[in-house]
DNA sequence: AATGAATGAGAGTTCATTCAT
DNA sequence: GATGAATGAACTCTCATTCAT
């Protein structure tokens, strides 16, 4: 993505796999410098502490999703809220989707309570807020939304957005679904503009054609 | 609840608070004893080891949790699928609200892939499975519900269903929402009800007299 | 000397020796418990950490010190000065001879300039000001001694007082003088009662019979 | 003072100043690298190791301190042995005061028990033994000096050569003694004059007119 | 029922040092 | 002449755990 150098991005793709797996403080840095083929200290030497490696893992996730949120926000003006909230999901999904690990670790790992945390996340989820409440809040103004309480609504949508990749193996394992996989990310795509339509907007219900039970 | 030791007890409420803030490989033994104000031996002496912990969480948490799937399954033939899922969502809101120290953090740790998650939880997963796919499909087969593929359905409600605990720092200072408090959380149960009737049965939306920005 | 376990006494002197010869930075935890017998943890366990076994030589050293200054102070209403200074010296040099280890890691290890000394020492040197301080001035006034600037000449005395035992290696490969025996300590001590009289009293000079080249 | 790179002496200057107050071992080549401006390589181009940069103070200090005793030396014969003493102290107390870091630092370090300090001062030690010895031994044999044991007295006299500087802390924050400036070494060397006169000639004392307290 | 002493393994981090450039 | 990348060894310190009491 940036230019880093070869053996950062070597670690950082280590670090991450690792985190997400066994979680950041079940993680220990020789572990990671063995993932990456490199020498404990090397990892020191580009990110300072293994705080640096979770802020790297931080910024580099939210730097790509925020994007997406504001150039949704940017077309509000041309174009229908309902058309441009699927938009944003569809296109928060697939993000996740091709980031999976990173998405999964940074969601569980924002709800830890440490300092770290709070330092790096305020200006990320003030951005966040803002974006979504726009949307939403847009919409509703514009009669296309029925009235909601935007801040409930968005923690709603938050948490299913998020469930895929959180509990990725939860959904592999005791429902078959597997979310690393087009075919099922797409049905659940499917399911969230559902929920704009019927839940949100309150229009008739998509015909479901292809269901899986 | 049960009457184990007071001195137990105690060491599973510091254990949990801990866990719960600070997530379980980041709280040592020793934090857990001192806040206990125990020896870090009698934490040994009454749950064996550090995963013993763990595992009364997960065996503390599912166990009511489960307790209200099955009489909400005991119901069904009695009365209105919509009813009485609206009534098992208000439940575990509320076992949640009650116990949200619990509910976060066993909802965080479940997805770290280690070997004690997968041991602990394969059975309750599995019957809660067997609970929700039971409620969405019988609903589906009396005409009530759409025709929903009852994973991916299930997934987006677990989202929902967690996400206010598994968040709610985030709730809290970003959206002011503090879900430790009855009002939010009654704010957050009409919303999935009106999820139920306008996602799921697709009828007329529920007129909002009450809304919070 | 206190009811210290024997396992704490063991770490202690280990530390010792090896900070004496080393010097503290170059003394490493590892060392220590090897040459004490015990494991690197349970130094841990007894001095919390690296700076407390620090702390614990500066407190070691200076209680006694300070015991003979202060006895020193107490007798002086009834007895010459220059008899109380010339014991004082006397005592001091033997609790070093005997302490030898302690007295030239102390004397030297003052000398680095960290946070732990500052915090540690000020204390002890106030009050071992006061002690010198008021043994010379008394002497002063009671026409005993010339007249001094006492600050000049009480850090002449503690240069006197410390070299043996803080370049004791020089002392042994240079000049073959080993002050851990008591011959040469007497010797030592002989010249400095000369100083007494000599410098400090102005009479006449003890004639020298025993002398060695 | 001699045509060294700039840069070395950069180094080397940084060096001293660290060693000096935090100790040779209690100083990383990183901080030397950070407080000379230069990147640690650098060191290790112009002093190979870090035991090189070690050796150069020790080179450094005694190149002059041995001078300043050879040219004392070098004059015995045609002057009094006291005066000339007292010249030495006086430019060796001089020479401190103009290096006092090195000088406080080498002091120090050299009581450390290490193959470096053993290997180096060998050689320096010798020849310092020899000019003081024959220095004392000179006067003695003159008739100048009392009868005393020279390696004793030797050991004596550096010990109130060092102090000042080895524990010039102690000094300015105990006694308010700052052997920084000038006026409290003329102050010092006065007494070390007074010792040579008292003590080792056993002549009158030298009236003292200004006495600081 | 509960503790203090003691441990081995491993944590994160820093060390002095090398080498290609 | 000077540097940035990379390393292996060692650092201090904490970990979960055991055992005798």
């Amino acid at each position: 993505m940036n230019n880093q150098s070869a053996t950062k991005e070597k670690i950082f793709q280590a670090a991450l796999s690792l985190f997400n797996s066994k979680g950041f403080s079940g993680t220990s840095m020789r572990e990671i410098a063995k993932a990456a083929g490199v020498n404990v200290s090397t990892i020191f030497y580009y990110f300072d502490d293994k705080k640096g490696l979770l802020k790297e893992c931080f910024v580099t996730f939210f730097e790509e999703y925020l994007n997406i949120l504001e150039k949704g926000i940017n077309q509000l003006e041309n174009a229908d809220p309902s058309i441009i909230l699927k938009d944003v999901i569809h296109q928060l999904l697939d993000y996740q989707y091709r980031n999976y690990q990173l998405s999964r670790f940074v969601c569980r790992e924002v709800s830890i309570d440490s300092q770290i945390v709070r330092e790096t996340m305020t200006t990320y989820f003030r951005k966040e807020r803002f974006f979504l409440q726009t949307l939403i809040e847009t919409g509703t103004e514009a009669g296309v939304f029925r009235k909601v309480p935007s801040g409930i609504v968005v923690i709603q949508l938050k948490g299913m957005l998020n469930q895929p990749f959180l509990n990725s193996i939860y959904s592999a394992e005791v429902w078959n679904i597997y979310f690393q996989e087009r075919y099922y990310i797409d049905q659940y795509k499917k399911q969230l503009e559902n929920w704009v339509d019927l839940y949100l907007c309150n229009t008739k219900a998509i015909p479901l054609e292809e269901v899986i039970s």
